[in-house]
DNA sequence: ATCTTACACAACAATCCGTATTTTAAACAG
DNA sequence: CTGTTTAAAATACGGATTGTTGTGTAAGAT
């Protein structure tokens, strides 16, 4: 599932003990991740609260950047929503709602936060916001692509285009400006999509 | 011009010296948050950079988080774009182009990350990034509101909505993406606006 | 049962933060 | 110009953190 490019371990023939070990200083990352912040993603904390030799940390991943982007990567793994029922204005309402909640639910703020503090200077905290936000859009285009086979929209629109601008003000206002989604956004949204796109 | 809601300091009525080294710590801050990014605004590296004693700068502020707050608050000064020639298609266009070459030269990013990267423990950062976000899609909604006292758009619109509609696919692709913002992108959007109320 | 691997544990230097104290120099008042 | 006030420089300190190294020990593989 995990897409990172650098040289991923192997982890099914790991040692059983370290294969859960290394499960185990995740989960604990993930939870200070969530509770405290990425800056307290450390080896002290992390080990910490893991029950874990802080030296174990370090013969896993080399420094704190690489424990956070390990961290973050798994926190932040693919989402696949249900289909939806083949009707698009339906359907894209849907999926900005499921956006929505999986904002809220997966607390995307301060792990977007951590991306994109970092995405200055490490190129790989970059790709992973690229990825991070990509993949909260991916399910909107999906949606247009599905309505695209039906021959419900014109079959030559750029789906990732198009999603974007129907995603974006959702992680606009929850991501950028600490706002609420409401439901006349994600109304408003959908419903100005379609005039354009003469299905109002 | 700052806005800051904290204890002020009376910036005008300090000592000669005393203002010289704020402005020489704040400037050095600044490049260092520009350059280095923002985990690097600390004491030592301020003090190095401004050639001033590392204490000198816990005089003027608290702590680190003051400090980058301060450091972000000089970096990201309101803007008073030139007023539009009255056509709002143009105007909006000149806005939204106006806000592209303000997010590339005023380094926006790595400011955007630090503040992202705090908001979540502090409230502070919070407000700081709602702001900063605000300040950016100001000019916006100010076409938007002088196209509504010229009559060419209906009154009833809410100006601070429809400015984040159609400057979020641009903070979006910027701030979120990393990505380009092409005049295609900007030219869609204004289009597909103008569609939606009858301007088109 | 033995051997290899990896974790626990302890100690290490290097760094940094925030504070307190003393010394020095700039700004100001008479 | 002189004495006083103010703030910065210099130095030092305790506490905490990062990343490294080395030694024992127990889990897992053969």
């Amino acid at each position: 599932m995990s897409v990172v490019s650098e040289s991923e371990p192997d982890i099914v023939r790991m040692n059983p003990r370290t294969r859960r070990v290394r499960q185990v200083i995740l989960d604990a990352a993930v939870e200070v991740l969530l509770t405290d912040g990425a800056e307290h993603v450390t080896a002290t904390h992390v080990a910490g609260r893991a029950d874990v030799a802080r030296t174990t940390i370090y013969r896993h991943w080399p420094d704190q950047a690489a424990l956070l982007l390990a961290t973050i990567d798994a926190v932040a793994s693919p989402h696949h929503p249900p289909p939806g029922v083949g009707v698009l204005d339906r359907d894209l309402r849907s999926a900005l709602e499921n956006l929505r909640t999986r904002l809220m639910v997966h607390q995307s703020r301060p792990v977007f936060g951590a991306l994109a503090s970092h995405a200055h200077h490490d190129e790989g905290f970059a790709v992973a916001q690229r990825r991070f936000v990509e993949q909260l859009v991916r399910p909107v285009a999906a949606v247009l692509e599905a309505a695209g086979e039906r021959g419900e929209v014109g079959g030559e629109l750029d789906s990732q285009l198009e999603a974007t601008l129907l995603a974006g003000p959702v992680l606009h206002h929850h991501l950028m400006l600490h706002a609420d989604v409401t439901d006349g956004l994600i109304e408003a949204v959908v419903a100005r999509w379609l005039v354009v796109h003469d299905l109002g």
